[in-house]
DNA sequence: CCCAGACTTAACGTTCACGTAAACTGTGGC
DNA sequence: GCCACAGTTTACGTGAACGTTAAGTCTGGG
């Protein structure tokens, strides 16, 4: 059984920078910068030293995106947010190595602290994106009136209404 | 009467650069080159050539910087809106001032569209941060239960739960 | 009239987030 | 083994959005 090779728990494929690249519609060089800062690196290297992504890289690379994009945050600010969450993935490790309960908690408050950051930074930017759309929609409002009161006019025509 | 000094439909006060600056948490040398930019120019300059804004200014300002923080848009994208909201102003003048149909219906259109784009690209923002907020919300979750788990581990103890 | 403090222009410097070129090496299908 | 193509490092270049002097001018209270 198991078509694919050996045993081996299914090697989980790897990506090439190219496709990733491609994938989240960045460039290479971008990968590479992002390495160079500390904020992604590929899972593994080919013996050559090419870069070889895990799927979960790509994944992360996507995070990055959403929060360069979305939040608006510079790349410093994203690396303190992914260290956030390796660090969760980092107490679910000790958690099941059984390191000792201080720590756990210690990992714990930050972790969730951050999250609370985050929660309210995204709340904000909601009210006023919301606020923002009645603004707009308001506008479109007012476009609307204008038009009907310009259908209303014979081109040609000369007086303007109040 | 009028106590503040004559008739002249009371003269709006107007601001010094600084004032300006310090109102919009930006600082002199961006009101500068958003003048330079074509972006804000002051209502009026004192003899000396110093620059003198309106309170209309300040409110310019404010909607630049929202639409560069809240948006992610780039001081070039932001001419063009502020362009078409001009243009907005623009036509309540030639509608006024009785222009021919024809431009006024142009005018208008142009408008719509952008209004309409920017209502559409603040709704998609809005439903990816309604995502986040979603997964923001599921991580507070299961940091909560982790903590009600280590809540019951006395400090000290080794073994770990499931 | 004086003078501190706020303003002016002009011009060069800086940070971020990559882009781009050069010179070289690795990968894999025939 | 060949060869195209994809990848590598190193390093300088770039556009956006200002920051930072420098050297001089304006403003307004005493």
């Amino acid at each position: 059984m198991m078509t694919t090779s050996e045993t081996e728990t299914q090697e989980p494929r790897l990506f090439r920078i190219g496709e990733v690249a491609e994938r989240a519609g960045v460039s290479c060089r971008t990968l590479r910068y992002y390495e160079e800062l500390g904020l992604l690196a590929p899972a593994e290297y080919s013996t050559g030293g090419a870069r070889r992504y895990a799927e979960q890289d790509v994944a992360r690379l996507l995070r990055i995106r959403e929060l360069q994009e979305l939040l608006g945050f510079d790349l410093g600010e994203i690396k303190v947010v992914l260290g956030a969450e390796d660090q969760r993935a980092g107490l679910r490790s000790e958690y099941l190595g059984g390191a000792d309960v201080g720590r756990r908690r210690e990992i714990l408050a930050e972790a969730v602290e951050i999250n609370e950051r985050l929660r309210a930074l995204v709340a904000a930017k909601q009210r006023r994106l919301e606020e923002m759309t009645r603004d707009l929609d308001d506008n479109a409002e007012r476009y609307a009136t204008r038009a009907r009161e310009l259908a209303g006019e014979d081109p040609g025509a000369e007086r303007a209404g109040s």
